[in-house]
DNA sequence: CGACGGCTTGAGGCGCTTCAAGTGCGGTGG
DNA sequence: CCACCGCACTTGAAGCGCCTCAAGCCGTCG
């Protein structure tokens, strides 16, 4: 489990008109912004690191995780483009944070974040969809089985299914399947289920037996029929 | 698992001075403001409820939780005085809060919330101390054992012990105990430790054996040795 | 081609769950 | 005052699901 270094530094360039909330917000000064590309597996800060900088996410997939001192580790989020992450609590990061995929993110100084009540707003919806967000994982990983863990994960990456709003299989008669791309090896999978890599690669060979899924590449699975991989997490 | 009725509508008072940080935010708006008391057991709302009114909690505890459609539930997050709840992302609540103690809480019109800087702020330290205590819960359900988990619970409730600011044992010679109030069942903590009810049993039956604690009350329990029971939390 | 890394598969063991009694304690009533 | 009841907790025995350890497989790259 060798973790890269961080490819800081990278083109502190300046910002671009489409780009971050941050931006939007109204906050353009030289020295708080600084958006910043990074190659996949770079981590953009470890867990006890001074929590100077707070990040969004403008492009790519982040993950946050924790280690404990024998090893083990938790991925505690997956993040996607406009999440906010880096804000703590206290005076350092609780987590570390890594890329999945190359990634383009905007930092700020974490003392200019009081200065704008719409950035302020901004911040508060994606901490509480965050919160949500813990709150599901947390009946994943105390209450359901391998299974389930597995499904839930698979459906979380499918639009507009399993949910509250979901729309149900499309009218077109004909399959109700989609690709989706993991972003993540097995390990980094078993780590955000609570599970070891073999579990996870046993569950994924059996919904591939049963006909549930289709391996197209390593991290791109085809669920074939998303009603019944839906039915198994646990939440119908 | 029957659970108590929601007893509201129980007295609507006039604010106190000492009472809420929503008060201190200068928010004294009639018809926004509401302390209210609730006895131990009460539901204040119910997962799926429409999400009208935010919460703060002046004393007690409170305890958020999910349930699964068979029946399985997960405890997600324990709130003690001071704590925002019942904010959610969507329209409706994504969990629902029953009070462990006799509580007081002052609630809040949803949409007044944005109103006030200063009260913005105040939530969202409240945000961000959750959602650290949410990742921290997430390494242990994900992967803790039975006897880490409860070590970690019981942890939690000794003040300025086990955490970065962790005073260790007191200079004076002598014993490094003290006693703990559980405010919850043995059903309560399994469920939010992703447990059974006997497992929890067995392991805090176990720590009474080896001497680590002792069962005053059915939910009071002194921990013999501070530093021994830190020790066993998988932090150390 | 051979080496490497990520993934899969198998066999066995362990830790937690499940199911089923048993215990202890506070409250109620004879 | 004590017998009885109910409820929460404890304890035991057996089973199962996931973990551990160990090969084996497969695609990639030098």
């Amino acid at each position: 489990m060798a973790y890269v270094d961080r490819g800081f530094n990278s083109g502190g360039g300046r910002i671009s008109p489409t780009s971050a909330e941050f931006a939007r917000a109204g906050i353009q000064n030289d020295c708080t912004l600084r958006p910043a590309r990074h190659p996949q597996h770079s981590v953009l800060f470890y867990e006890g690191d001074k929590a100077e900088r707070v990040y969004e996410l403008d492009e790519g997939v982040v993950m946050l995780f924790k280690l404990l001192p024998d090893g083990r580790r938790q991925v505690v989020e997956i993040l996607n483009a406009g999440s906010v992450f880096g804000l703590s609590a206290g005076e350092v990061y609780d987590c570390s944070a890594e890329s999945l995929t190359p990634v383009k993110v905007s930092t700020l100084d974490r003392n200019s974040l009081e200065t704008s009540p719409s950035l302020q707003r901004h911040v508060t919806r994606c901490l509480l969809s965050q919160l949500e967000t813990l709150h599901d994982h947390a009946v994943l990983l105390g209450r359901k089985s391998a299974m389930e863990r597995v499904s839930t994960f698979l459906m979380r990456l499918v639009p507009n299914r399993g949910g509250f709003g979901c729309v149900g299989p499309t009218e077109e008669a004909g399959e109700d399947s989609r690709s989706v791309t993991l972003h993540m090896t097995r390990q980094e999978i078993a780590d955000y289920l609570g599970l070891t890599i073999e579990t996870v690669s046993r569950v994924i060979s059996e919904m591939k037996r049963k006909g549930l899924i289709c391996i197209d590449r390593q991290d791109q699975i085809r669920i074939v029929n998303i009603c019944r991989v839906c039915q198994m997490t646990g939440m119908h």
